[in-house]
DNA sequence: CCACAACCTGACCAATCGGTCAAGAAGAAT
DNA sequence: ATTCTTCTTGACCGATTGGTCAGGTTGTGG
């Protein structure tokens, strides 16, 4: 039985190899940017040499852009749960619950979009131009529609997403800064659940989805 | 009259240099990071030989730190509209539009902030712990006072700080993203006024500070 | 007019960068 | 066992980096 209940095929340590490197880069990127990130310090921090990242990776470049995708996938899923929700209250709220979950668990992620962005997307601006605009539009549809039905009031729902961007996302990017303002400790799970609240709270009654 | 009226007396002339110099590197930093910007590009934006920017600074490191403390100031004065405030509609409105005009005005700046907090601040931890911290205990007390005087419903002020920051420095940081979901091009006059409006509508009314 | 200090800059340097490559080690297929 | 592909790695390279420095220029006070 030589095919069958191997720990580790040469596939499979392929992949294991590969987010090992993603992993590492990922954190690396976050904390110095494109630019301070060397691939030195990539390589040491996932236990590889050098030359064993360009085996997998031909460029830098090319494992920054894979890093980016893969943050910009799970970035979309949350949105999951704004279509399946029945009306602004809940599909918003569910969204809020989503996007800080997101904050919380892949903060470094975010950072690399948040840097990415503020550098002018060199590298994925084409995922701007295509499935973030649709992404965009199709939830503006949405929130027109909620609108019309009387369930929310009438805001511009551009400048709304924005709003829940920024302030979910604001936990990840900014997490030193409100670290330090929490006497230099993080945020307790019941602190996290009080930023939830407190998001929730303001915004939906904000746009008077709830009473 | 050798000393008066002169166009440019020695020292005019090296505030001139300096400002030219940090106007650059703000610039350059903002779109580069710390490690993608290089001394030389900053003197060619600056028209300055690169060795003329090591006398007036001495490494990368000082004038990237001059940059982020100039941003700094910029930033803590918008909190004087907020002190001179009555209420919370006034005082919070007025931050609000005070933020969304630095956004406008110096989204370079705004970028190299969020930038270096991303990278936990190696340059300016001091100023988070001391002159930053001070300054949100200090509006955490106003808002205080105005939940227990029934002016706005009760909130946890420093989840509400962060929402104002985060949503009101987004237009900077993520400036290119907002573009890119505006057909390409920058958010006009009207823009702006309606983000401005749609920010406040939302979280003035999000808060019970207006009805 | 002189002397001194402040200012400017082309040329240069050690260090580090991303990336290459040849030579070998490890598995898989036959 | 043998062959072949895949994987691994130390050593190396040209290019670029932040920073230095000697020598020259400019402005200023006496």
């Amino acid at each position: 039985m030589p095919t069958a209940a191997r720990p580790n095929s040469k596939k499979e340590r392929r992949q294991e190899s590969e987010k090992l490197i993603l992993a590492a880069a990922e954190k690396v990127f976050s904390e110095a940017g494109f630019g301070g990130a060397t691939m030195q310090l990539i390589a040491d921090v996932a236990g590889l040499p050098k030359a064993n990242l360009h085996y997998y990776f031909p460029t830098k470049e090319a494992l920054y852009r894979q890093v980016v995708r893969n943050i910009f996938q799970i970035w979309l899923q949350a949105a999951d749960v704004f279509d399946a929700a029945d009306g602004p209250e809940e599909g918003i709220g569910a969204y809020i619950d989503a996007k800080m979950e997101i904050s919380r668990r892949h903060p470094a992620g975010s950072k690399v979009w948040a840097t990415e962005v503020m550098h002018r997307a060199p590298v994925i601006q084409d995922y701007l131009e295509t499935t973030l605009a649709e992404w965009t539009e199709s939830r503006v549809a949405v929130i027109d529609r909620w609108i019309k039905e009387g369930r929310m009031d009438p805001v511009d729902p551009r400048h709304l997403l924005y709003m829940l961007w920024a302030t979910t996302q604001h936990y990840a990017d900014f997490g030193h800064q409100i670290e330090t303002l929490n006497n230099g400790e993080r945020l307790s799970d019941a602190q996290w659940q009080e930023a939830t609240a407190s998001i929730k709270q303001i915004i939906l009654r904000g746009i008077g989805a709830v009473h």
